[in-house]
Formats: C-alpha cells, structure tokens, sequence
RNA sequence: GCCGACGUAGCUCAAUCGGCAGAGCAACCGCCUUGUAAGUGGUAGGUUACGGGUUCGAUUCCCGUCGUCGGCUCCA
C-alpha cells in the first residue's frame, strides 16, 4: 500500500504544506495515536524476536493507520504465526512495561546492536549524520537514542507511550505479512513485513475494520463486475482493459465532456498513430531513457517500429511540420492517445495500474513570455475538469530540479518552476515540495487522488519539458526573424481515461451521478399490460434524451426494484394502472426515497434538473 | 520482477483422512400478473486455471507455467 509506505506518511506530516492547509490540526507525529502505533510497532518487535531469536529486526515506523515492522527472519510467516504473536503481544502489553529513553553514542550503540546487522547500518547512517533511519537525507546530525522496555531494545528517536498499560491490548491487530526490500531496494535483502493496525479503543479498532469492509464494497474491480462496467480477460492479457457497454457508455460521456472542454479552452485535436519507427525514438530519446517500459520492436520492411508509450513524439512531428511563427503560439494539441507501457506484473492493479491506456494528452506549444500564463491556465483548467466529476480534495506536488540530473541548465529551470509555484498558490490548492523528484527533463505538478482503500493515485500531470525541444530542434520564428527555441509542456489532466475511470467509480461509489449515469431510469411494469404504455413513456424519455430501460422480465416488482438498487439506477419508474390512466409514473429514487407519481413532463423536469446540477 | 497467499459452474462459496464434485444466486423453460429491496416449479451448467509427477485412485500431495490478491519497487 502505497499511502501507508512511511516515507509517504513522513512526507505528508513533515514536509512543506501551503498555508492554504488546515495548519491547525495536530500533526500526526504529536498525537497519541502515533505513540501507540509507535510502542505497538517495538511490542511486536519484541514477540517476533522471541519467536525467532535468531531474525533480525531493521525499522518499523507508525504508518498512516497502523505500523509496521520489518525482519529477516530464518523461515517464511504463517497465518498461525501471526496469531502467536499477536497472542503474545497481548500478554505483553498487559505486562504494564515502561518505555525508557537514552540518549547514547555511536559506539555504545553498536556495541548494543552488535549482532543486527541492519541496526548498524542504521547507526553509520546517523553518526554520519547523513541520513535517518528510513535512508531519508538529513540536514543535521541527528542524536542517537534507544528506548527500552521489558528486556527489549531498539534503536529509536521516539516518541513512545510512557507505559505498555496505556496501550489496549483489545484495539491491537496484526494484518498481514508482505515482502519489502531493505531501504526499499530491490536490488537490496526482501525482508518480511508485518503490518499492524492499533487504536486507542476496540471499539476504534472495530470502526477501523469496519471501514476496510466499506472500502472493499466500492473497490471499482468489484463494482465494475458487478455493474457490467469492465472486464479484463486472461487470453487477452493482464493489464489490458475491456470496456463493457455499461462502462463504455460512462467513458463516453466522460471523454465528450472533457473534449467539448477542450474546444473551448482553446485546444485543437490531433491523432497519431499507435506506432512509430525506431528513429523517432531514438531522437527523443526514448529508446535511451525509456526502454524497460517499452514493448520489443515490430519489424515491417526490414525497418523496426515500436508501439508507443507515449504522444509526445507525435504531436512534436506535427509541429515541426510548418514553420511557426510567434503569431502562431501557443498551440495546444490534444489528442486522447493511447499508449502501451510495460508495467512488471506485480504491479498491475484494476484499472489503476494497466499496460495499455488512453491518455487525455496535450502538448502546449509557447514563447517564454506566454509560459506563465498557459502554465496558470492549465492548471485551472485541470482543477475544473476533476471538480465537474465531483471530487474536491486534490494533493499536489510540485516536483523540483533534482540536482545531479537534470536537462538545460539550473537557470533554465528557475522561471517555469516559480510559474508552477505561483499557478499553485494562486489556484489555492494545498501542495506538497518534492524537492529534487522531478524528471531529468523539467519541473512538474502532479495531482493525486486516493482510491477507496486511501492510496495515491495520480491523475494529472502538468510537465516541463526542456529536453525534447532540444532534441527535436524546435524552433519558431520571432518577431526579430531569427529561430528561437519554443518552450514546451506535457500535460495530462484526468491522467488516463482507465485510471479515471476507476477512481470515478470508487469515489460514487457506483452510484453515478444522473449525468454519468449508463442507465439513467429503468421502467418497472408493475403488471404486463403495462408494457405498452411504458413502452410509449420510454420512447418519450428517449427523445428527451434520457438513457432508459424497460424491465420487462416475468418478475414481480420487487423483485425489479431490488435489482435495480442494485445496479445503482438513478430513477425507478414504477407504472401501474393507476399511472397508466393518470398519463404518470411512480418515481422511486435509488436513495430509497419514494416521491411517488408524477407525470411524465414533471419527471423530465426533474430528470433535467438532476442533470444540471449533476446530482 | 521480488516476497507471501490464492485459483472449484457466470458470481459467492462447500466437498471429513487422497475414494463417484455440491449449494445459493444468475442463466434457460414453465406457472403466477404482481404496488416499492429477492413469488414459484423445473432444466442446463465442470477435463476442479493449464501442464507434468507421486498413487490402485488426486479438487486434495509434489514440481512447473499462467493468472488473481496484498505488499516492495516504479508510474498515467
């Protein structure tokens, strides 16, 4: 889980955070729950070790719900040895230990920790002042502490709780086990990671668990079978989607609304092929940089061509085309293309994480003067777009020049990194530094959004680009008649329309909102010699617009409702004789609420409503 | 890719110690003509993911492949 890695955890609570945040909420390193996890964390420590006198143990921080420990240990975990241990957990919280601080040397530390190996790397880490215990930079040399309680120690910078007693044994839960590299390397040691949840209260606990459940029932892998969304077949392989008519329908009505947006925010649409010669990757560089997520080569007439894991070149080609005058900046070209990239196995997820997806992808084509402002109204733009689909707390990250590598120069750099500070700040959306995160080729704002279990997910990307071109030797025609040196931006603002799509669906939850709704209203004959004049209403609906289908299944009418609770429908229309000869329809709302009858006119009305103000 | 778990009907899940593979829902065919979350009877549905091994006999034990799930790493 992504969310709950620490450094994402650290990085969230510590680092640098708009003034638009809410600065005044405690941050999670001073509460009590962190100290709780924290101590929880050590306790579990203690159980494993006792279990395995011979594992060694390296870190395990408090996570955004829970904690982790990880360990060498000299056999793989079982199900049954996770119970053990949380049984001894228990039994040793009960035991009512004090945790106690010590500040010591280096020395005295791996003295302490000769026979952990992990520990001592850890030691170097501090006492060379260079990094923390997650291999995280520092810029001070950090004190080395170690808390001790019972017969346990660990090399630690706190904070704990004062007594094992002030932890429930009750609100304590161990997860799972999960493999994790040492320092998040793989090239480095798999170590087994445990993954503990604590609470201040069973009851908490209980919420927690509880709230796990929930997020299962909207997980869109479920819903997308459950509401004939999408499917993804194993002969057709891993990580490739197949839209399902329902789910097709949704995507449709996404992708006409945020082209219609485009029209109008200035965009012009291009298309390009799915792929390309090896030469035009060789000069973007692709095959250099790229080449582990790109398919093998196809060969066609002795020339080799590969499937494309990206746009860019394209649209570059498209530029290039025409010589560009000043007049002509900037260009917008957007294109929803799609792309292949490979994507290791055990990483593929949903539709979150795929191996061919369609980006709604543009690239911006403009003078250094006018970069401010386009960066400014991408951003905006990008903000309308997510907030239309209803969602409204984004995470931003400004990702930074890293400083070893990097394209153009380190003055190059500075004006389009401070016009993507300032369109952040002006568009007043809290954001995060990642300092030195950014690609070699420009300073970027990504936008992320968690899916039901509370993982990351990023969704926009606006991206600087100073190397491509360089590479493709762009160049427009200035006012004074000499080539200059167009500045250039990717930018994908629903990211990919398979991603999209499944933190749409996790964030409604299924329910669509009428708008996007595949099925607007079902029509429910209460009896079958209602079907000709609901089969009249429907054709009615339908010239209005309305997505609408009949059931007409020999079922009763519960039977009718219940399903189409289930599918999620927006509206129920229940036709009975007594709507029959009133010309009406007895409206049922998938909230359960029941209007009851109302003509035809005054559903459409409502229908138009619900519509416009996308409920 | 790595660590671990898992893979039985479209879906959710059974099957004792290795002994003829089963249920509910869905589907299909009837009956019922229904008033706000499951009316009712029947039929069909399987080389237990795939391949190999052990065994008189494998859903069950072993090996491999593929896939899924939870993490690690990476990214739209």
């Amino acid at each position: 889980m992504k969310a709950l890695a620490p450094e994402w955890a650290r990085a969230f609570f510590t680092k640098e955070v708009s003034s638009m945040a809410e600065s005044e909420k405690e941050r999670y390193e001073d509460s009590d729950l962190y100290r709780i996890r924290h101590s929880a964390a050590h306790v579990m420590a203690q159980a494993v070790l006792e279990k395995f006198p011979q594992g060694k143990y390296t870190i395990g921080p408090p996570i955004e719900e829970g904690f982790y420990y990880d360990f060498e240990l000299p056999r793989a975990l079982t199900p049954e040895d996770l119970e053990a241990i949380e049984k001894r957990m228990r039994a040793i919280l009960k035991e009512k230990h004090r945790f106690v601080k010590q500040v010591i040397s280096a020395d005295d530390a791996r003295h302490i920790f000769k026979d952990q190996p992990y520990k001592l790397e850890l030691i170097d880490g501090l006492a060379a002042g260079g990094f923390d215990e997650y291999g995280n930079p520092l810029d001070e040399k950090p004190e080395i502490s170690i808390y001790t309680h019972g017969d346990f120690v660990d090399l630690c910078r706190g904070p704990h709780v004062e007594n094992t007693a002030q932890i429930n044994p009750e609100a304590v839960k161990l997860m799972n086990v999960a493999g994790a590299y040492w320092r998040g390397d793989e090239h480095k040691q798999m170590l087994q990671r445990i993954y503990g949840t604590a609470w201040k209260t069973p009851a908490e606990l209980e919420d927690y668990l509880w709230r796990l459940e929930e997020a299962k029932r909207r997980d869109h892998r479920r819903l997308g079978r459950e509401l004939d969304l999408f499917s993804v077949s194993e002969d057709v392989g891993p990580g490739l989607i197949l839209w399902h008519p329902k789910g097709g329908m949704v995507r449709k009505i996404v992708e006409d609304f945020c082209r219609a947006e485009h029209e109008k925010g200035g965009y012009e649409f291009v298309y390009s092929p799915h792929i390309g010669k090896a030469n035009l990757w060789e000069i973007s560089g692709h095959l250099g940089w790229y080449k582990e997520n790109m398919y093998a080569p196809i060969e066609i007439e002795g020339q080799q061509y590969f499937l494309k894991p990206m746009n860019c070149p394209f649209h570059i080609e498209i530029y290039k085309s025409h010589i560009r005058s000043y007049r002509d900046l900037p260009m917008r070209f957007a294109e929803w293309g799609t792309v292949y990239r490979f994507e290791r196995s055990g990483v593929l997820h949903g539709l979150l994480r795929v191996r061919g997806f369609t980006q709604d992808d543009a690239h911006l084509f403009c003078r250094p003067d006018q970069m401010a402002e386009e960066i400014d109204r991408v951003l905006q733009f990008s903000l309308n777009l997510l907030r239309a689909f209803g969602f409204k707390d984004f995470q931003a990250y400004l990702s930074t020049r890293n400083a070893e590598k990097f394209a153009g120069s380190a003055e190059l750099w500075e004006a389009p990194t401070e016009a993507l500070r300032q369109a952040l700040i002006r568009a007043e959306v809290p954001y995060q530094i990642d300092e030195g995160e950014a690609t070699f080729y420009g300073p970027k704002i990504d936008i992320k959004m968690r899916d039901a279990l509370g993982r990351e997910w990023q969704l926009t990307t606006i991206q600087f680009d100073f190397n491509l071109p360089e590479r493709f030797d762009l160049t427009y025609i200035g006012e004074d008649g000499q080539p200059h040196r167009p500045y250039m931006i990717h930018r994908a603002l629903l990211g990919s329309m398979e991603r999209f799509m499944g933190v749409l669906i996790e964030h409604y939850a299924g329910a669509f909102p009428v708008w996007l709704a595949p099925v607007q209203a079902v029509l429910i004959p209460i009896a079958d010699r209602h079907l000709e004049y609901i089969r009249e209403v429907a054709a009615k609906l339908k010239a209005a617009g309305l997505r609408v289908e009949i059931d007409e299944r020999s079922e009763r009418m519960n039977a009718k409702i219940r399903d189409a609770q289930n599918q999620k429908i927006p509206y129920m229309l229940v036709v009975g004789d007594q709507e029959v000869s009133q010309g009406q329809v007895a409206l049922r709302l998938r909230s359960g609420e029941n209007p009851g009858a109302l003509s035809v006119e005054a559903f459409l009305d409502k229908a138009r409503q619900d519509i416009q103000q996308a409920v």
